[in-house]
DNA sequence: CTATGCTCTGCAAGCGCTTACGGGGCTCGA
DNA sequence: TCGAGCCCCGTAAGCGCTTGCAGAGCATAG
């Protein structure tokens, strides 16, 4: 198991006789052990109907031999890559580096790889990037990572029938996680009118048209009836266009502070727009929360140092959840493919025979720091110290 | 080329007779196109020998059919896998996910495809994800982000004969594209006292033992002598470690806050650290860079919003240029399989025929904003207008 | 008109595994 | 003691491509 600290053999291909040996493949394991390349095959797979005896030598061999499996040979022979796809704008975001991380964990421990495939930040270079057929025959699933997708591709990618499950976003026929984007909205724009908030800004982002993106619309359309509900007309001028960036945060910022009567709170779609606003009113004099409130969605690695008042999601969570779904799908599959009967109970199966895609929502959850206050004066927080003097252990 | 709006053909495997038909091979298309599977391959893949008119031929039926090659079949057919595994520690943070980014622009236009290999920040899960073993046999290429790497890892590398190359940081026998460690931290620390500081902190990190990962002890290094070519004895005390994250930073100028005598003036190894120290220092009360200097180096994408001055870096540039170094390996590797003898004056070869690994130093560059200052005094800087009303076009 | 050399294409042998299928040995009940 | 049944294991047929080799067709040179 572990190549650690084992002096003989293992790792470094042992006794190199000759320069550069070849990797050891099948067969050899099976001369050294004395078996057929078949009882290597299903002993190392840790199939049954294989003596513990013959196993253990298969073992020995294989580690002394520093063998380890053609991972094409075996695709092509098995059909599996034990590979996933996973589509993302630009990983340089928080959000998409976190939720990877988690997709990741999960899929290791699945036995699966990560095969990454970067689209532009708003996918430039989409079509080359995101063509399904690239990906068909080298992965076994795809996941998809809050990236607006066009319906022509969700027809491709539906074309393939290669397994797919969404992070960050919904559509329909596939499973995918994400949080309830209206909820969270509706909390944060609801913490400002609760603290007495009537001209509420929105930095929201763009509704791409044409692509199946809902996020952007459900925060926004929260955003409103929140308003609303609470009697209060939503001004089209303090609704901003961002693109989830920090510069986008600034310069809707700075469109915000050039208005005639601005706004006392703004409620940004994410935590980075959020950071960009808030440099932004900071920086034209503003105190916040004194003078301007503003909230974020996401609990970015950075808002504590923001001091910003936000809407947490679980991010690696989902990734780990996504994760899951598709390997779920992955395996109903293969159960499909082998009994081809309606006989166990399999619920949420639809007519088709396929599983009615899941979709999971992670929960959300205020988290209340120092951006927000009541209008016109300081909300009471407790003063912070810093880090209570505790020294780390060196 | 594009599967854009094309109505016929294309993207559904076309008619579908039957269910869910199975997808193309190359006997398909090859029989579509009346010519043998050879011909097809050759056609597809643009090797000469092939007629023009039959290239297109065989091209126009592998789009009717909707025909994409089987990345196993022909892996294993030619020994390529057109994939290069990526090691990271963490995508989370700034640096890697960059340099991530940077690889897979380079590698994409290179068509091959990344494997992400994440393994804990420090390396919890190591053993597991960083076998080397797990790697060959699946990837053609490997690229170490910036990981402090065991002398055993490396032997174990080295044995695979993987083509390998290192970002962040080198170690002999691979090529590498990095910053001057020693420069850069030198450039800072000098930075500060140039403007008269004497007491000058450092938070690096820690240099683990027989771990092979120079960053911080270079950067450690060049602080010590800066310090000391200036005359002054360094501090032992001002002396902090952390591991490059927020935390570590704030938690190290906790600590030396509450020294007897603290630092004017802190030089932190990465923009990160110096975040938490920043942070640190005003929840303190402490104003910067009046009472206290901070420089970083990065040049960290949030480093404009916390003001401070640092050492940039740039990343996505060494993502790009590590990529192209192991781009460069691999054809020189088949350029020896080729032609194995030494009489094109292939330039930096070593006694073994295997070319001298290169290793591509890009600049840094000393970027001035707020956090830096004499000390006892403020650093003279021209007010910031935020964004000159500069009202994004919608 | 024949020899020489191209260019283009097909044949067929793998690449290194996985996986029916079948058969030899053993155990156990009758 | 003998057949049924089970556990193991080997045989061999692919998986879907790539590629060395050779041959067919054709043009050019001699």
């Amino acid at each position: 198991m572990t190549s650690e600290a084992s002096p003989s053999g293992g790792v470094a291909t042992s006794s190199d006789d000759g320069a550069s040996r070849v990797l050891a493949g099948i067969t050899d394991v099976a001369a050294l052990a004395g078996v057929s390349t078949a009882t290597v095959s299903r002993a190392l797979r840790g199939l049954p109907n294989v003596s513990t005896k013959t196993r253990e030598r298969v073992q020995q061999a294989a580690d002394q031999l520093g063998y380890v499996a053609s991972a094409s040979a075996s695709s092509l022979a098995s059909g599996r890559t034990r590979t996933i796809g996973v589509v993302t704008p630009y990983i340089g975001r928080w959000f998409f580096a976190l939720l990877i991380d988690g997709i990741q964990e999960s899929l290791r421990e699945a036995g699966y790889g990560v095969l990454l495939y970067t689209i532009g930040e708003h996918g430039e270079d989409r079509g080359r990037a995101f063509d399904p057929d690239s990906l068909r025959k080298r992965v076994e699933g795809i996941i998809i990572l809050s990236v607006p997708v066009t319906r022509s591709e969700i027809a491709a990618l539906e074309a393939t029938h290669i397994p797919t499950a969404l992070a960050g976003f919904t559509a329909s026929g596939f499973p995918s996680v994400r949080i309830d984007d209206s909820e969270a909205a509706g909390v944060a724009t609801k913490h400002l009118i609760g603290l007495g908030h009537t001209r509420i800004a929105h930095i929201g982002a763009k509704d791409e048209v044409g692509l199946r993106f809902p996020v952007p619309q459900a925060r926004h359309q929260a955003y409103l009836s929140a308003l609303r509900g609470a009697g209060i007309e939503p001004d089209p001028e303090l609704d901003r266009i961002g693109d989830f960036s920090i510069t986008s945060g600034a310069e809707a910022m700075a469109e915000l502070l050039s208005l005639a009567d601005p706004p006392t709170a703004v409620f940004a779609g994410s935590d980075e727009m959020a950071f960009g606003a808030l440099d932004t009113a900071r920086k034209a004099g503003l105190h916040v929360p004194e003078d301007l409130s503003i909230i974020g969605i996401d609990d970015h690695e950075f808002a504590p140092l923001f001091d910003l008042t936000t809407v947490a999601q679980p991010v690696r969570l989902q990734g780990r959840l996504v994760a899951e779904l598709l390997l779920e799908s992955l395996i109903a599959r293969d159960q499909v493919a082998q009994v081809a009967d309606p006989d166990s109970d399999t619920d949420g199966v639809a007519a088709n025979g396929r599983p009615q895609p899941r979709t999971i929502v992670v929960p959300t959850k205020l988290i209340l720091r120092g951006s927000t206050a009541p209008p016109g004066r300081p909300r009471q927080l407790p003063t912070r110290t810093p880090n209570e003097g505790r020294a780390p252990t060196l």
